[in-house]
DNA sequence: AAGTGGTCTAGACCACGTT
DNA sequence: ACGTGGTCTAGACCACTTT
């Protein structure tokens, strides 16, 4: 690994375990460079990892302060596995897909996989919940290419993601979300176990390959209360829009 | 400005202008090099922004690939002005300011300013819209010192952001935000024009200054259908996750 | 084998904050 | 005045992809 990256990992632990409080200066980065023994360059690319983070803030002509605790923030890997965030919370995750099937792709479809008419795609719905209640109706659509593999996914699997990353090769770098909301259907009241017309979050993506080809879409639709999407963002790095 | 800015907006206009297309490859950080007249190192830099924001994929051994066009991305201030966002969609934005009261905090204000009892907190609730029909309603809590000179702000200021850096030097840096869904209460019902029980989205979020300090939170309730909220994350920068 | 990006070094000068 | 981070240079070696 990385030399910076293990730097920037030794610091989070240090700020995690109290070395380094909220509203301390860090060591400038002439001495951290002395301490873990590299040029000032690496320490700077720790330090701008941590920055992004959110975890320290930097102002050039004073110190980097600690201004919050390293969350055990998801990577996009974690994101995306609902499992893993429901262990975390000390629920057990509950699941299963209410149906699967191969269509031809709508307007839709085609407009957010960039596919032409006849083009086929790969829906599953899925309901996805913590300890037996109903949490979430997910609908993703497959282009093609990544359907073939999505078929045979075991339907107790705990990640889509790294299920198809290592059986097939194919690796989501990048989404584009959407956020809104609606009033549940007569097909979503009863998956989610709600009255028609109760509130839920909406939440559309679209996840891209490393090189920018389109790989699913999905909508997926949330019970209120039950679980919250969250998001930071910073003036340097800024992923929030209206759209 | 900083040279390496400069050439990452250039790159962004040279794909914008279809110089280089969706798919195609930049030329090499050497080449780059030597085309602007700067060390290697610098040409990294501007191409890391592109990279940030989702327009170029890196890849070790090859060359970086275009997979997207440079999307007019709000920065963190044009993403706070609803008024801009209005605007650019060839809307007229109305709003006002329905109530503004200075309040003692409760227990939520405190643990999101992080204040102690019995200090005092600045609400102000506006409804913003476009072309009349009201599409939003945003419910700020100040903390004091922000409050001071929040309760001096014209209620057609067009954005609020804007003001307090420019009148009072307060500058926001950085901010968590969550979303979920609720059903609309008697008084969003009548502010949005919804029937009671009609779905919204809500958006809270908390914004700091540059050095970690809660300046205000708020959150804000969006007639569904009236306008999303997008966020993009990558691999490399993650932003997005459960709460 | 050659080319590319990823990492790292060891400096330099400047803009900005603090003292 | 001094220390800090921000920017920039001019190299080096390595891991990986492409030819």
């Amino acid at each position: 690994m990385a030399r910076y990256h293990d730097i920037a990992e030794s610091l989070r632990a240090a700020i995690a375990d109290g070395v380094y409080r909220r509203g301390a200066q860090l060591p400038g980065e002439r001495e951290l460079s002395l301490q873990y023994g590299v040029a000032a360059g690496t320490i700077r690319q720790a330090l701008g990892e941590l920055v992004n983070e959110g975890v320290l803030a930097s102002r050039q002509g004073s110190r980097r302060v600690i201004i919050d605790t390293p969350k055990k923030r998801g990577t996009f890997e974690e994101f995306r596995s609902f499992a893993q965030w429901a262990w975390s919370k000390g629920k057990t995750p509950t699941g299963r897909v209410v149906s699967a099937q191969w269509k031809t792709a709508s307007e839709e479809d085609r407009e957010n996989l960039r596919l032409v008419s006849g083009d086929l795609i790969y829906r599953v719905q899925r309901v996805r919940g913590v300890d037996g209640s109903p949490i979430m109706v997910e609908r993703t659509r497959y282009s093609a290419a990544v359907g073939v593999h999505a078929e045979k996914i075991p339907d107790d699997c705990p990640s889509v993601t790294a299920w198809l990353a290592d059986e097939a090769g194919i690796n989501f770098a990048r989404a584009e979300h959407q956020f809104s909301a609606c009033a549940a259907g007569v097909e979503d009241a009863a998956l989610l176990q709600v009255r028609r017309g109760a509130p839920l979050l909406t939440h559309r993506r679209i996840s891209y390959s490393r090189d920018g080809t389109p790989l699913e879409w999905a909508e997926d639709r949330y019970v209120a209360g039950g679980l919250k999407l969250a998001v930071d963002n910073s003036a340097a790095a800024n992923v929030l829009r209206w759209a």
